[in-house]
Order: C-alpha cells, then sequence, then structure tokens
DNA sequence: ATAGGGATTCCAGTTACTGGAAGGTCAAGG
DNA sequence: CCTTGACCTTCCAGTAACTGGAATCCCTAT
C-alpha cells in the first residue's frame, strides 16, 4: 500500500508518515519503484500513533507506548503508570487553564468594550497585581 | 538598570528578554559600556508581556496588544474583541482536554494494571474505534 | 593582578511537524 | 509513442518561542 493510502486509513498526512520514519517510529517496506510500501499491520500502528498522539501523548511517550505495544509480555502496570501519569497532566493543564481563564474573563467583564480609551483590560495586563 | 535586575522585576528570564528585543517588542537604551539600560517603563512594557504571555497569549497577540498598549486613543472595544476571542480559545482547549481525560481516563479504568500483559489501554489506542 | 559575577554576541537545538522545490513513476487518453 | 496528471521520492528551510552554550568583554573587590 502506498504512502497516500497509508495516510488516508490512518488519518495522518503523508508528511508526517514521513516524519516519523525519520525519527524511526515506523519503517515500512519498500516496493521495487522505491516506494514505501505499508502492511495492514503498519497501518495499525501509525492509526496507533494517531491516536495517542491525538490522546496527548508526547512522540517520545508514543515511542515508549510502541515498544510496550511490541512488547507481547509487557506487565498492564507499566502501561497504566504511563497513562495515569498523563491524567495528572492533563488535570493539571486544564486547571491552569481555568485559572486564566477566570482572570481573563474578570477582566472581560470589567471592561465596557467601547469607543473610548479606558480599558480594564489593559490595565489589568499592565498592573502589578491583577485584581487587588 | 541592567538586564538582571529588569528580569527579576519583571519575572521573565534574560534570554526571553533579549529574545523580545530581537523580534522588535521592546528595545531598551544602552549604557556606554554596551549593556543593555532599561527604564521603569520598560519594566512595565516587560510585565505586561510577562502577564500576557502567561495567560495564554501568543506572542504576535502580544505585539498587537501592546499597539493598542501604546496608543493612548485606542477603543476599548478593540481590546475586548480580541480577548474575548482569546476567551473562546481557552474554552475550546480545556473542552478538547476534558473530552481527552474521559477517553484516556476510561482506558485506565478499565486496566488493571497488574503483571500479566492483557492492556485495555494499548488495546484501547489500537483499536479502530475506541469504546464504540 | 586576579577572581567572580554579570554582561555581550552568535550559533545551534528543541518539538512536531509543514511547505516547497526538483525530479522520478505510473496509468490513461489521443 | 507521447503527454498529462496524480502520485511518489529526497532534501532543504521554516514555524513558535524560547533555551543552552561558547567565546569574549566589563566591573568590582581583594
Amino acid at each position: 500500500m502506498n504512502i497516500g493510502h497509508a495516510a488516508e486509513r490512518s488519518g495522518l498526512p503523508a508528511k508526517t508518515i514521513r516524519y516519523y520514519e525519520d525519527i524511526g517510529l515506523i519503517v515500512p517496506e519498500r516496493s521495487d519503484n522505491g516506494y514505501r510500501d505499508y502492511s495492514n499491520e503498519d497501518v495499525h500502528r501509525l492509526r496507533f500513533l494517531q491516536r495517542s498522539r491525538s490522546l496527548g501523548f508526547s512522540v517520545g511517550e508514543c515511542r515508549q507506548l510502541l515498544s510496550l505495544y511490541d512488547d507481547k509480555a509487557r506487565e498492564s502496570s507499566e502501561v497504566k503508570a504511563l497513562a495515569t501519569a498523563k491524567l495528572g497532566e492533563i488535570d493539571r493543564k486544564v486547571a491552569e487553564l481555568l485559572s486564566l481563564r477566570e482572570m481573563l474573563g474578570r477582566f472581560v467583564d470589567l471592561c465596557h468594550g467601547d469607543d473610548r480609551p479606558e480599558c480594564p483590560i489593559i490595565e489589568g495586563l499592565s498592573r502589578d497585581v491583577p485584581l487587588q
């Protein structure tokens, strides 16, 4: 299967698939004409990558996950530890965004948003300690 | 004021301040010895940058905000529009993270996490359609 | 005189791709 | 047989927003 087809079936752009090959995540066979030739198992692996990345795993973590995926004797606790750590990261990220949201939201609420130059948002951004 | 002091007072690393100068966000005076010399107003501007960045504005957006900050005749509606758009972005990002969190959390819950190789997380990541 | 702590510039690396140029391959149509 | 268009190849460069490091310079204190 050519890269275009593999791209379609995995949901990853062809460019990205080549990049993943550059960094050694997936190395397909080559056809006689030099084209990359992906097996169904390769596509599976690509989809695994696509899904892991979209779930917020870094490429490095995907590499770890792939080696666990390849290791038929892995212990599920290893995988669970990785995934649980990632959950914690997501939670921290959400909390951080929510606190930013709250501060910015307060600035926005205070701003009348008309044609006058006074603007609590600008003031909030430049004040030493925003909101007392 | 030397860059070290400006860094301390603005909460930005000196490296970052030099970078901001490279990209034209803030250009301080120079002392006779060639050292950068920051005024109190410069520090104010740096803090504005620090705060805006930490609130999730991109450097490009900070550039916009700075020009509004500099423009004494700006209309507050302009600033409000920018900030409101950013709020929407934050909300979208949070929603996305929460949905990732939910999916990954379900995989983690399903995994017994022991020394056996069966692992619903790996399976979830490699399945075509995770959790129907 | 020298030792330290800061300052300077410049170059390279990071993450995870993405865009583009120059060229090779293949199947279909005239 | 030739061309056209859609694919494929490699390689180089650029993105965002810094960060690290090397080589060198400046200032102050002992």
